[in-house]
DNA sequence: CTGTTAGCGCATTCAC
DNA sequence: GTGAATGCGCTAACAG
């Protein structure tokens, strides 16, 4: 791509570097002796093209590696677009509403294309509600659907009709099986399990037991993510041959003001914790209690950066936090489908974000650098 | 920005957003009853515009919040820019290589941007060479400067010069005193050093002690870095008012074979070592002594996300690495210099970037994601 | 000093 | 089925 005219001059290296002009659509039509205009229909996978004129075509595509310029395409781009996007229920400050901006963020940087979105939510612990929301959504005729799944049946129920009507799909966050998604960003719920457990090991002395909360929802047809995240952390334990003992501890979803009483009768039965686990989003919920009762030596290992977690963070009752990076979640989930609409750019299906651990020092760091990017 | 419409519908809610139009320069020059051409001489600070045409320009500006499309602007653009690079030498997989492929990345997304790059690179551990570099840097007679600071003496010499001559510069990486750039863009290496105290402290048991490893230069005028981090770690350790020995183990950066020689000599000295930090990027050269000798239970803390670091922190050597986002400086320290010199977009002077935790489950995820941004 | 206009790379429309 | 022409937001050269 660059050319660079290397110098070695005693002590130091001398570098230009001059950019090569890209290649243009009138530069493919030039090798392939064909207009732009035929080699635009082409590219856009648009039809009445001879099979002459595209052959040749794609064979100086393929040579030169044309790479279109998305932001010059939008501002000539005519046609409009419907994406459909469906996810758990959104609250200020929480998880899903990162993944909302990080949509919107793409959004943004490419305003000059004809974007309308339809958002449909429900709600991520009872089953039902996700089937009426499927179902809602299954009756528009969107170009596309980003869809943030929870339940496997109901998700695999909607994909099904969406490959019957060919309507391109992307997942966020969750991974469903039997699906065909144009491409899936999550974290690798495995390895964030893996790593809480490894975490909070690090920390806690060898013969400290370890509380383990994890949440239950109704009508659960098996709830990828908290499994996922439940097996990495028993394979660390195992695989490190770990002495902690480990304790589940109660929650419930549906009251919340009952996980008090639960977290207080769990404390009275288990001396020895040293350190908890959340393996939901949970944590802030644990973290006052232990703020609430100056508990200073009860190590917390949590996931996810809402509001509630951070003010926690901050307060050092939690220790590490680690983010799926929601909002790069929904970024990238939203550029994927706008370069496929547009281009039907190759994806690669499978992308596992990167997992960040937080702390009490970083945390504002984190935060302010996720508004400028 | 956008107009949300919303249903309330039992169990979910139901957006719908559409986007609001940009503002383009047509409808300002329409708003402030000039031509277009009069509103780019106003936006761009050409000159050759009335006080009255300008006035009314800006107000309109203001209020409706002009902000530019730089990609469409690149396209149009026949001016060309070059800026002189100054940075430490550059070694393939090391932390330079990174600020410069972020710098890279910025270039390309503005490719239809004419800029020259001219790169001058100098031995961060020799104030002359540092000197030499700044001296031939200062006879260029670029449209501004990205300059990767060492020696603080140095830096206010040559940045005296560019104010002077009034070319505009960005600092990435390292901060120096009584000097005005544009922006400076780094981590923040006070909470950094605090940070590493607080990982190192919580992985291994009271009763240990900590070596800590800090690079001396050659010509040294108090290179910042190290002893900001330096300052961060104590100051956490008497705030805590932790109990660890501390140790201080002898590094040459000259000769490197010799510091196999320091170490061997260092651990037999003190047999009480639970972990060390590396205030500079070389933990790989502890993390290699570990590995040789088979000494698992020495836990370390390290900086930089070099071949070599990644490397020891697969094989279990290093424990925590942390990672200053060098990429990201230079992608953005261009960036800003770009919308500045294209539209002298206001900017923030101080930025400091966010402190990424890598450990070896992470760190693959995380390179991966490097390539894809 | 200012308005007009050509042209950047691209998508699309419309004659042919 | 195809090429030429037009317009998107923007810059810059040019004519007044």
């Amino acid at each position: 791509m660059f050319l660079f005219y290397i110098y070695y001059n005693f002590t130091q290296y001398f570098y230009i570097n001059a950019m090569q002009k890209r290649v243009r659509i009138k530069d493919i039509s030039i090798l392939s002796g064909v207009s732009p205009g035929t080699v635009d229909r082409i590219i856009h996978n648009r039809g009445n093209v001879s099979l002459k004129s595209r052959e040749a075509v794609e064979k100086v595509l393929k040579e030169v590696g044309y790479r279109p310029n998305l932001h010059l395409s939008s501002i000539s781009l005519k046609r409009k677009y419907v994406i459909t996007i469906i996810t758990p229920q959104i609250a200020i400050g929480e998880y899903w509403e990162s993944i909302h901006k990080g949509i919107q963020r793409a959004l943004n940087e490419y305003e000059n294309i004809d974007i309308v979105c339809n958002t449909l939510t429900y709600n991520q612990y009872d089953v039902y509600s996700c089937n009426n929301t499927f179902e809602e959504a299954a009756k528009h005729q969107p170009d596309a659907y980003i869809i943030g799944p929870t339940f496997k049946k109901s998700t695999q129920h909607l994909t099904y009709e969406l490959d019957k009507k060919n309507i391109p799909y992307i997942f966020v966050d969750n991974i469903v099986d039997e699906t065909y998604p144009l491409a899936r960003f999550s974290a690798n719920q495995y390895i964030c399990g893996y790593l809480m457990c490894k975490l909070i090991h690090a920390i806690i002395p060898e013969d400290k037991a370890i509380g383990i909360l994890q949440a239950v929802r109704i009508g659960d047809e098996s709830a990828n993510t908290t499994i996922l995240r439940k097996k990495g952390f028993d394979d660390f334990y195992n695989e490190k041959k770990l002495k902690h003992n480990i304790y589940k501890i109660p929650f419930s979803v549906t009251n919340p003001t009952e996980n008090e009483n639960l977290l207080s009768y769990f404390f009275e039965e288990n001396h020895d914790i040293g350190g908890i686990v959340v393996l939901n989003s949970r944590g802030n919920i644990v973290a006052n209690y232990l703020a609430k009762r100056n508990m200073n030596t009860v190590k917390l290992v949590c996931i996810d950066v809402t509001d509630e977690n951070i003010c926690a963070l901050k307060n050092g009752y939690i220790d590490f936090l680690i983010c799926q990076k929601p909002e790069y979640q929904g970024y990238l989930a939203m550029k994927t489908m706008i370069g496929h609409l547009i281009f039907q750019q190759p994806i690669n299906v499978e992308h596992f974000l990167p997992l960040d651990i937080i702390t009490k020092e970083t945390v504002d760091l984190y935060k302010e650098f996720n508004d400028v990017t």
